[in-house]
DNA sequence: ACTAAAATGTACCAATCTGTTAAATTCATG
DNA sequence: CATGAATTTAACAGATTGGTACATTTTAGT
């Protein structure tokens, strides 16, 4: 568990940092996978290395540490995106490029999914308590909102196209392909959910967002 | 509260079949709200006309009752997808109908959307215990599965659109509009849930579904 | 009307779970 | 090395909650 070897008993050192790190990489797996009037704060603790006193002392009560957890797993995303990097490419490159990275992150990063599921259970309640988060959603529109003025510009987009509508569309289907995965796998197989067919479903979502932002070319042959 | 004036007391009729719909109907309700560990069979109980004891004594348990509502939710989906009538209609028209209609009746049953995503986070393990569930999945599939053939056979959609692959698109816009409305709406606005907004979304799912399915035709003006 | 079975209500229990109390250990600092 | 603040533990209390035992009422069959 921990890389520290145990050493003697009845003998710890103080390291603050590190306790309230490993308290929330459990909760943020625990909350993602119970919920949070599912997660247990017994169990929580019990896969820590600490004792539940030190969740309380370091996070007040069970709300404060799954506000703490569901703002964890954004962190996470945000590193995820920011390095994204589309200087360079033409709109349809770039669009191309973030359309595959969104698709990409959402799969890779199962417990945000879960905990922003749980958190549209819960109204978004907690998430609007929040400071941190807001930070993260701006920068993924202002890249889209950048790309969408070049694709303009440049006459290759509609005008109509709006970076708030390419991202609910984008993200629409990056994150149901995995919050409704066991579902979808039971009631229709699991054929769209192996490795094949995922990557066939990423480029389904790729030409079908670019068919609505981008103008058809007179003599393209289009998704021959 | 109840229709029937409460008259004497110490008196009460016997109506089993009411009494498992009231049940039925508040559990619905309170399961789609609170999730499987977040509603109270007290709860639940209070909200109802009978007592507690009723609950278990038709339900069995907790889980009984979950079963029972979240099949209760689909069998409401199902009514709403039997009243689509797609008959004498193009493949194209009947597409669009279709998603159209999917998009409407997801926004229309809350409810289901959110049982299912509790179902998601309990990794669909009551789902799978579920008998009734399967047969309306496969009503969906083998209508999208007649309008592709359809529409192959006429020359107008690509030969390589599937069925469940095009379910899988529309479903995912459709559901996740509805499921991470909150979230989203916090994050980026609500304009896209205003009703001008949902008739605009829902006009680009018909848009980016169709442009993956439908051959392009030469003269056509797409999207003008 | 009588009786058994089905349906319902009341009161209660045992387990679970969040959060606390009080004390012990470690550390920084003079 | 003395001392107080920060950190950590062990044990426990109070409340919640799923589930049950038992009595009571209603209905159907004869």
């Amino acid at each position: 568990m921990t890389e520290q070897a145990p050493a003697r008993k009845s003998t710890w050192k103080q390291d603050p940092e590190a306790v309230k790190a490993d308290i929330l990489r459990v909760a943020m797996a625990e909350f993602a996978d119970r919920g949070l009037s599912g997660a247990r704060i017994d169990e929580i603790a019990a896969k820590t290395s600490v004792s539940k006193r030190m969740i309380y002392y370091y996070f007040s009560d069970k709300e404060g540490l799954y506000r703490a957890a569901l703002e964890g797993v954004y962190a996470r995303l945000r590193a995820n995106e920011r390095a994204l990097d589309l200087t360079g490419l033409d709109p349809i490159a770039a669009l191309t490029e973030l359309i595959k990275a969104t698709f990409d992150s959402h799969r890779s990063l199962p417990d945000f999914i879960r905990l922003v599921m749980i958190e549209n259970i819960h109204h978004a309640a907690y998430m609007k308590q929040s400071l941190i988060i807001p930070e993260l959603n701006s920068s993924i529109i202002s890249k889209l909102a950048e790309l969408c003025d070049a694709g303009k510009a440049a006459g290759i987009f509609y005008d109509h196209v709006d970076p708030v509508e390419l991202h609910w569309m984008i993200s629409s289907m990056s994150f149901y392909n995995v919050s409704n995965r066991e579902t979808f796998s039971h009631s229709f197989g699991a054929e769209l959910h192996t490795s094949a067919g995922q990557q066939r479903l990423r480029q389904r979502v790729v030409d079908a967002v670019l068919a609505i932002a981008v103008k058809p070319r007179p003599n393209a042959q289009a998704l021959a």
